[in-house]
DNA sequence: ACAGTTCTCCTAATGTCCCTAGGTTAAATC
DNA sequence: GATTTAACCTAGGGACATTAGGAGAACTGT
């Protein structure tokens, strides 16, 4: 039977789907050969290697990322922006755990600032923020600050760092709106 | 040459230590049996294996974290308390990474549970919050606000997300003012 | 069409690590 | 001092990553 090509872009699309089912720490160069059929050793003719295929993933999710945030925020401003954002921010962590632990691979600096998916993701947050009004640097320091919350509730949730006995939703919509408030009034503060 | 006896406690302090030396998901039981100048095989007497290694140096993580959480908050209320609390977190963040992310490592909720560490910590949160006029179940909305924000940084400084050219530490002091000003405010908001 | 080149995938082999099974010696107990 | 207990060891298997070198398919130029 005819085996289909590999390519480097096929292997990284399956390894961030095989990341998502069985988690980004357990994806295995093995594992990925054999889902398509060929000998591990094979791959070697297309990545480096482990690492070079889990920063290629990482870079992969991270525009993917960058795609989907961009995407929530258009046309939209303010509150209605900051929400969907963090919505979509918090699905996707959820709902695709093995690319947002990639996200959080370390990727070398060099490799993170060739491939422009790590501004790209920031150059969102940047976007976002023009609905409130921030100049430099309160900007910065306000992206920091929405990054930060964002991917700590998220990233918590996901390790089951919360055991109280409330919604997490609940929590959610709470900590959004106290965002919203925050970069609303950001000089007065 | 005698050699000093093996003990649980030793080997997860060891581990620990080498954990903040070469990374949590590097610890591995060669490398501990190595510094102990012993077989790997021999760490099974003590250890049931990685797995319970790796979940052993989480809980004594969680359990300093607590420690040196409750003690910088001790005496302290309301703003000087918080400020307190953020730097140690940042601090024993980056100054001991191993240990920050064995916190993060999953461990099954019953063992998480039976330890109390995990407990401990959200227990010196609470504590923290008391000098902020808040009842549930806005405080637990609170703490979870409160350890998604520092630890969202934290992580997000360690594994370099950030990458404006704006001093990180001046970000950090505005974002805990800003969490003062939230935990002051809360129900106005 | 065909000879030569290139490139993909293969087999084989090495090293590291986790882990189990079973033995040996040193410590602890009676 | 004899017996039991338990710490550590050697031996070996299995999963992975990785390298070296070979066979065959696909492409190239004539």
């Amino acid at each position: 039977m005819p085996r289909t090509r590999l390519t480097p872009d096929a292997l990284v699309s399956a390894a961030a789907d095989l990341a998502d089912e069985i988690g980004f720490d357990h994806l295995t160069l093995s594992a990925l050969a054999k889902r398509f059929g060929v000998r591990d050793a094979s791959l070697y003719t297309h990545l480096r290697g482990l690492a070079d295929l889990q920063e290629r993933v990482a870079l992969r999710a991270l525009g993917e990322w960058a795609d989907a945030l961009g995407a929530a925020i258009a046309g939209r401003s303010g509150h209605a922006a900051l929400s969907a954002f963090a919505d979509t921010y918090r699905s996707l962590a959820t709902g695709r755990p093995g690319r947002y632990a990639a996200t959080r691979h370390p990727v070398p600096p060099e490799r993170l600032a060739a491939s422009g998916e790590a501004a790209r993701v920031v150059e969102v947050c940047y976007a976002l923020l023009r609905g409130y009004d921030l100049s430099e640097p309160d900007a910065t320091d306000a992206v920091r600050l929405l990054r930060s919350t964002l991917h700590g509730f998220s990233d918590l949730e996901a390790t089951g760092g919360f055991t109280a006995d409330r919604s997490l939703d609940t929590s959610w919509r709470r900590v959004v709106e106290t965002l919203h408030h925050i970069l609303t009034d950001w000089s007065k503060i």
